[in-house]
DNA sequence: CCAATAAAAGCACGATCGTTCGTACCGTTG
DNA sequence: CAACGGTACGAACGATCGTGCTTTTATTGG
């Protein structure tokens, strides 16, 4: 068989962990908990990973995955620079809604949960950012040869945050309608359009 | 005596949970390991807060109070409007990079820890958050009666949340320079200045 | 200085944590 | 049929968790 028995109940577990840590974080990940979730036993399901680290690391490495796929890759549909990014940015804030996942976009809380914590979770982080931002800087090159694509990117990422936090802890009904005009914001002042 | 014994012990314990959830969070805060790192028992620290809830609760008031004091009531002393706008940005982001608490703006972590995790730790944020937004928007009225300060507040916070992840994840040297750019072109399109 | 009160310690509780171990059951392969 | 690697189990480990109690120690007001 291709597939083996135990591939198939790994993937249910990360599964199971997206969503959790999507909630709670990659640190409130128990595998106690989480074993009860999937029905099975904590050793069974610990036997998977061997440490609870290298689940975290495979939920980071999942979630990392899933906004690829999600987000990112039918966006490359779309022809390379402005209207990529034009693109890009509403499929980025619907992820961050959180249609895929419970909890919204489990990498914003990675991201503030590991950023001031060594380790092999987050230099992972640490490294798919450095690409994200590099993917982003690129669109901006062809959109624009003159625009500064890091200064770009910077600002984005921050427009994403600021949405996730005004919708989700301020509840803020106008957030996207914010979101999108200092969208526009941006890319006038990039000239790209 | 006007300071009590117990006042003085209870501001040490907050003190020292308040780095402590700088560097950890709000969640991972425990009363044994504070105890022991302010030097006393379990249950004599337990006494002053009656339950964890409290404990925390207790730290967040702290940390928005230090926010308070570090941050916005030096900037007071400016004149209304854009003058106070801009000494705010440059204190703002000198308190994310944490020269007071160990771990950085211990905010940044609770909006994101708690934004989908209700409870009266969650409240009492989005209470501060809100008071906040309204404080800048109210500046911003000040300085360009057209202005949407919202709009800017929620711009601004953006810019603060990204230079955070610049710097303190992916470590970026030129996170300032990036934040104190887009500063300058968030007032520009505001036309405060 | 003494009694009242506040603060801290001591001890124990049930629960859960991550982890280890030995042991079954399974399908595949020789 | 025998031996095997992969998969999952149950039990147990020491540690730590938050939270009650009861008792001792420190501080305070009269």
């Amino acid at each position: 068989m291709a597939i083996s028995k135990g591939s198939t109940t790994r993937e249910r577990i990360v599964e199971a962990a997206l969503s959790r840590a999507s909630l709670e974080g990659l640190n409130a990940l128990s595998i106690g908990e989480l074993a009860q979730t999937v029905g099975m036993s904590k050793s069974g399901l610990f036997a998977h990973f061997g440490s609870k680290e290298a689940l975290q690391l495979a939920v980071l490495d999942a979630m990392l995955r899933r906004f690829g796929d999600t987000v990112w890759r039918p966006v490359k549909a779309a022809p390379r620079g402005a209207a990529r990014l034009k693109a890009l940015f509403p499929r980025w804030l619907d992820w961050i809604d959180g249609e895929e996942l419970p909890g919204g976009c489990p990498i914003q809380s990675a991201v503030v949960e590991l950023d001031d914590r060594p380790g092999p979770l987050r230099d992972a982080l640490h490294a798919s950012q450095t690409r994200w931002v590099e993917t982003i800087a690129r669109e901006v090159a062809n959109a624009q040869p003159e625009g500064d694509g890091d200064q770009f990117a910077f600002e984005l990422n921050g427009l994403v945050m600021a949405y996730a936090a005004s919708r989700k802890l301020l509840g803020d009904p106008r957030a996207r309608e914010r979101a999108e005009r200092a969208f526009a914001g941006l890319l006038a002042r990039f000239a790209i359009g």
